[in-house]
DNA sequence: CTAGGGTTAG
C-alpha cells in the first residue's frame, strides 16, 4: 500500500501526461480504492483537462463525493481554458451553493474567463462578490481584476483597483504596467516602472514585456533602446518572451536591423521569436526577407503554426505575387492547417488580391467553419475585383448565418460600392450600418462615402456630407473630396476644400500639389505658380515605383511625377 | 494571479 501511494504521488506530480497515461493512472487509482480521495481526483481531473478530455474530467468530478476547493478550481479552470465560459460560470454558481467557499484562485479563474469572453456584466458581479467575501484587497484577485479591466479597455478602472491595494506585489505591478502597455500608454507604464523601482521592487521579465509592448511608433525608438539597455544590464534578454517582444518592438519602430540583431543574439529561438521577426519583415514591406526567413525556419525542421502562416500570407498578398502564395497553400494542405479560420481567411485574401477570384472562393467554400473575418476577406476581395453584387450576396449570407457584421464588413462593402459606382447601394448600406447595426461610422467609412458621392459627380452633396460630420473632421476625408474635385475638374470647390486643408495641416505639401493640379487642368498657370510657391520645405515627392513580375523576370517601372 | 508573434479594413 505504501509503495503504491509513493508511486502514485511521484507519477501525479509530473507535469506532462498523455491521455492514455492519464487513463492508466485513473484505472490504477480506482483499483486501489483511492478514487474518492480528493487529492488524487484533483490531479486526474487536471490531467484530463490538460489532455483536452473534459468529458472524463467532468465524470470523475461528478463521482467524487468530497469536493475540496482544489477540485472545484480544477474543473472550473478546465472549462475556462477550453473557452467554455457558460459551463465554467454555471459550475462556479453551483459551487457558491455548497459550503465550500471559493478561494482567490477560483475568483481569479472566473475573472480571467470574464475578460476573455468580453463579459463586463459578469465581471462586475464577480467584483462585488469578491469584495463581499473579504478578498477585496487580495493581491491575486487584484491582479486578475487589473488584467481583466485592462483587457476590456477599462484602463482607468484597472488603475483604480491597482491604486486601492496598499502594498502591491510584483505580479500586481506587472499587471498594471502590461495594462498600460496593451493600450499604448507607454508613458504611464514607464512612470509606474520608475515608481516601483523607487519603492524597492525588483522588476522581472513580465515587467519588461509590459513596458515594451506599448511602444508602437518609430518616434519611440530611443525609449525602446533605453529599456533594451536595461534588459541587457539586468540579464533579462535570455528570456524568450523578452526576446520576442524586443524583436517586435524594433519591428514596430521600423528598425529591422536592430530587430534582426536581437534575434540573432538570442540563444533560444522558439516559434514566437521567429514569428516576430518574419512578421516584422512582412509588415515593413520586406516581403523577400519574410519569405527567406520562413524558408529558413522550415529548413531547420521547425513547423510553422497558423499565426505565422497567416502573417506570411499577408506579406505575399501585399505584393500580389501568387507563386509563393500557392507554395504556402501547398504547405497548409500538407500540414493540415486548412481548417484553421485564420489561415483560410488569409489564403482567401491572398488569392483575391492576386486576382484569382475562383481560387479564393474555392478556399472559402471549403472552409469547415467561418467567422466574420472570413466573410470580410471574401467581401473586400470581391469588391476589389469589381464583383460588388456578389459581395452583397455574401453580406446577406452573414445575416442568414446569424453572424454579426463589424466595422470592417461595412468598409469592405462601401469599398465595393466605390469600385462599382453603386451610389444608391452605398448610401443604403451606410444608413443601415448606423441605424440597424449600431456601428458608429469611422474615418474610413466617411472617406468611402465622400469618394462614392464625389466620383459620381455629386460634389455638392459630398461637401454637405462632410459639413454634417462632427468636428474635428479627419484630413483624409477632406483629402478624398479634393481628389474628387480634381477628377471632376471643379476648381471652385477645390479651392474651398484646399483652404480647409491648408488651415488644418499647413505642413502637408501634398494638398497644395493637388490644388495646383486642379488649376493646371483649368489652364490657370498663374495660380499654379502661386500655390507652388507657398510650398515650403521638402516639395519633392518621392518618385513612384512599381514592379511587375513577368515570366520570372522582375521588370521595374519607374514613373517620376515631379 | 501577470508576459511574447496575429488573418480582414483601395
Amino acid at each position: 500500500m505504501f509503495f503504491q501511494h509513493h508511486f502514485l504521488h511521484s507519477e501525479l506530480s509530473k507535469i506532462y501526461q498523455s491521455l492514455s497515461r492519464t487513463k492508466q493512472l485513473h484505472a490504477l487509482i480506482i483499483r486501489t480504492h483511492l478514487s474518492h480521495d480528493p487529492f488524487y481526483a484533483t490531479r486526474i481531473v487536471r490531467f484530463y483537462a490538460i489532455n483536452n478530455d473534459i468529458c472524463s474530467a467532468q465524470n470523475l468530478f461528478n463521482k467524487t463525493p468530497h469536493r475540496s476547493v482544489f477540485l472545484w478550481n480544477s474543473i472550473i479552470r478546465a472549462y475556462a481554458q477550453a473557452q467554455n465560459f457558460c459551463e465554467a460560470q454555471s459550475l462556479f454558481k453551483m459551487m457558491l451553493r455548497t459550503e465550500t467557499r471559493p478561494d482567490c484562485f477560483t475568483y481569479a479563474c472566473i475573472i480571467r474567463a470574464c475578460s476573455e469572453n468580453f463579459n463586463l456584466g459578469v465581471l462586475r458581479l464577480v467584483h462585488g462578490g469578491v469584495i463581499v467575501s473579504g478578498l477585496g484587497l487580495d493581491s491575486i484577485c487584484g491582479s486578475a481584476f487589473v488584467t481583466a479591466y485592462s483587457k476590456l479597455g477599462l484602463v482607468d478602472e484597472a488603475s483604480m483597483v491597482f491604486h486601492g491595494i496598499p502594498e502591491p506585489d510584483l505580479v500586481m505591478w506587472n499587471s498594471m504596467i502590461s495594462g498600460y502597455g496593451c493600450h499604448g500608454f507607454w508613458d504611464k507604464g514607464l512612470r509606474l516602472f520608475s515608481r516601483m523601482r523607487n519603492e524597492g521592487m525588483q522588476p522581472d521579465g513580465y515587467t519588461i514585456v509590459g513596458l515594451l509592448s506599448g511602444l508602437a511608433y518609430s518616434s519611440l525608438l530611443s525609449i525602446g533602446q533605453g529599456i533594451h539597455g536595461f534588459c541587457l544590464k539586468s540579464g533579462f534578454d535570455f528570456n524568450a518572451h523578452v526576446g520576442s517582444v524586443l524583436v517586435s518592438m524594433y519591428s514596430r519602430c521600423k528598425c529591422m536591423n536592430s530587430a534582426y540583431r536581437v534575434f540573432s543574439n538570442l540563444s533560444l529561438l522558439d516559434l514566437v521569436t521567429w514569428s516576430a521577426l518574419i512578421t516584422g519583415y512582412s509588415q515593413s514591406g520586406d516581403y523577400e526577407k519574410a519569405l527567406f526567413f520562413f524558408k529558413k525556419l522550415n529548413m531547420q525542421g521547425k513547423m510553422a503554426d497558423p499565426i505565422l502562416i497567416a502573417s506570411v500570407l499577408a506579406a505575399v498578398a501585399q505584393f500580389a505575387n501568387v507563386g509563393p502564395g500557392c507554395e504556402i497553400h501547398g504547405y497548409v494542405l500538407r500540414h493540415g492547417f486548412e481548417s484553421d479560420i485564420m489561415v483560410s481567411s488569409s489564403l482567401i485574401d491572398m488569392y483575391l488580391k492576386c486576382g484569382f477570384v475562383g481560387l479564393g472562393i474555392r478556399v472559402f467554400e471549403l472552409m469547415p467553419e467561418r467567422n466574420i473575418v472570413s466573410y470580410n476577406s471574401v467581401i473586400s476581395g470581391l469588391g476589389l475585383n469589381g464583383l460588388a453584387s456578389q459581395a452583397f450576396e455574401m453580406f446577406e449570407e452573414i445575416l442568414e448565418k446569424g453572424l454579426i457584421p463589424d466595422e470592417s464588413t461595412f468598409s469592405a462593402l462601401l469599398c465595393a460600392c466605390c469600385h462599382g459606382g453603386l451610389v444608391k447601394d452605398g448610401r443604403e448600406i451606410f444608413r443601415r450600418m448606423k441605424a440597424e447595426f449600431c456601428i458608429q461610422a469611422r474615418t474610413e467609412h466617411h472617406v468611402y462615402m465622400v469618394k462614392l458621392l464625389g466620383m459620381d459627380g455629386e460634389l455638392e452633396e459630398a461637401y454637405n456630407f462632410i459639413l454634417s460630420l462632427p468636428e474635428p473632421v479627419d484630413c483624409g476625408i477632406w483629402g478624398a473630396l479634393l481628389s474628387c474635385c480634381d477628377a471632376c475638374g471643379n476648381s471652385e470647390l477645390a479651392e474651398i476644400v484646399a483652404q480647409q486643408l491648408f488651415d488644418d495641416t499647413p505642413e502637408k505639401s501634398a494638398y497644395r500639389i493637388m490644388l495646383s493640379k486642379v488649376y493646371a487642368g483649368d489652364g490657370r498657370w498663374d495660380d499654379v505658380q502661386k500655390v507652388r510657391s507657398d510650398i515650403t520645405g521638402d516639395l519633392r515627392k518621392m518618385p513612384g515605383v512599381s514592379w511587375i513580375e513577368a515570366s520570372g523576370n522582375q521588370l521595374l517601372e519607374r514613373c517620376i511625377n515631379s
